[in-house]
DNA sequence: CGATGAGTTGACGTTTGTCAAGGCCGGTGG
DNA sequence: CCACCGGCCTTGACAAACGTCAACTCATCG
């Protein structure tokens, strides 16, 4: 799987299973897999996805986020009342696969798994960064980190020019990210805009001038935060 | 692995590496592995284990907890200030080891990763579950939550009596857990005490008096939080 | 019997959520 | 081209939840 770019594992994907098709899905629209099944793998091919899960009464946290090349494992339990789900928030290419797709004994099969274990890896490394900024974490450290978050995985995946990305989230979803209301969301970032550390144009623009000050109030090194929550694809 | 109890786990592991040694740790202790690795793995034989994250200012969230039987990933990733560290919560007995000596091509071998990995996939529920609750969610959703799980988790492993169990951790460490303060903490307790939720004996003892006012509180069906965030040892 | 560490309770301040009103922008239909 | 509408952002006012500080109690251990 050479370079291991999300071409090259989509690509890997479909040979091993020419029936595979790619999907679409617009913001809004929750990922499923059409089947039966207990459990499916998702490759996003573009775009970005929300793994969410949500409380009875609604309260909904977003506990990944998913972009180019990602892979994520939803667990669809069999019950009415899904553990998981998985939303599009802008316009998404993925695949959609199961376990068995990826248990067969060639090498690119094999290359796949552990690419993919690895991925899982990170992601869990991820959520545990997340969940120390929403135990003890103020808002603006929550906040920071977000920012940090997205940009380092924007940045990944060519997707940033400096310190310029675009983050198609609304402020309530930042909200159910953050564990915040979208109220807070909007009053924080504008003190930063204000303060002169991040600037914002138009809806999901977002530039960050003063990277140092975001990532002290985040209590982040970046290098160390990016070892940890990217995964290196050279490896 | 027949069974697949603790002692089965720990017998083919130490047969798979004659020199592997069960070691021991008290309160307190911060667990390491003694070798220079960028992770190794625990397997906790008997005894609770905190795993933590920290902030560089000293708060610390404790990412999950570990029991009898329960294995994980810690990183150490070469760097002076872990992502993750371990921590004891009582007397623990346990086994430390790397990634290369469960590698081998034995049946035993590939039974042990595979039960690795769903138990590794069973900390990430565990881990969605309690992010879920520290992002939106009040110290009383919190401290059910806890509750619940940590029940659980003790009867999966034999250790409660009826609704009777043992947490060896103080209000402090059970705010780390929750995001809480330990002042928040003793409040919340001692308001499900006296409307008769819970009953609490000396420092460590708990009994549920009403769990499914506990479990409404906490936002949980609990058949479906069990089939969830406890590793189906028979499968 | 003192010392230490943990649990308990009250008072108080801060952070954050909620409610509500207004502004901006993009889309849609006349 | 314009009027309207709906969704999102923005800002203020207020209330609730939670953290912090501090004092006191209780249990354990020497």
């Amino acid at each position: 799987m050479p370079g291991k770019t999300v071409h090259d594992k989509q690509r890997v994907l479909m040979e091993l299973n020419p029936d595979l098709r790619e999907q679409r899905a617009k913001p809004g629209d929750t990922i499923v897999y059409e089947g039966d099944v207990a459990s499916f793998f998702l490759l996003v091919v573009e775009g970005w996805v929300a793994l969410t899960k949500s409380l009875e009464d609604g309260e909904t946290q977003i506990v990944d986020v998913l972009m180019d090349g990602d892979f994520a494992l939803i667990t669809a339990n069999g019950a009415t009342l899904l553990p998981y789900s998985a939303e599009a928030l802008d316009e998404v290419r993925y695949v959609a696969f199961t376990q068995e797709m990826i248990n067969g004994p060639q090498p690119e099969a094999a290359a796949l798994r552990s690419h993919l274990a690895a991925n899982i890896a990170v992601t869990q490394s991820r959520t545990a960064e997340l969940l120390l900024r929403l135990g003890h974490g103020t808002a603006e450290q929550r906040v920071c980190y977000a920012l940090l978050e997205l940009f380092l995985r924007l940045e990944a995946v060519g997707k940033t020019q400096e310190a310029n990305f675009s983050i198609p989230m609304t402020q309530k979803q930042l909200g159910m990210f953050t564990g915040l209301s979208n109220v807070h969301i909007c009053r924080t970032l504008r003190r930063f805009a204000r303060n002169g550390l991040v600037r914002t144009r138009g809806r999901t623009k977002v530039e960050i001038i003063d990277l140092e000050a975001i990532c002290r109030i985040a209590g982040v090194d970046l290098e160390m935060l990016r070892s940890e929550i990217i995964l290196d694809e050279s490896a």
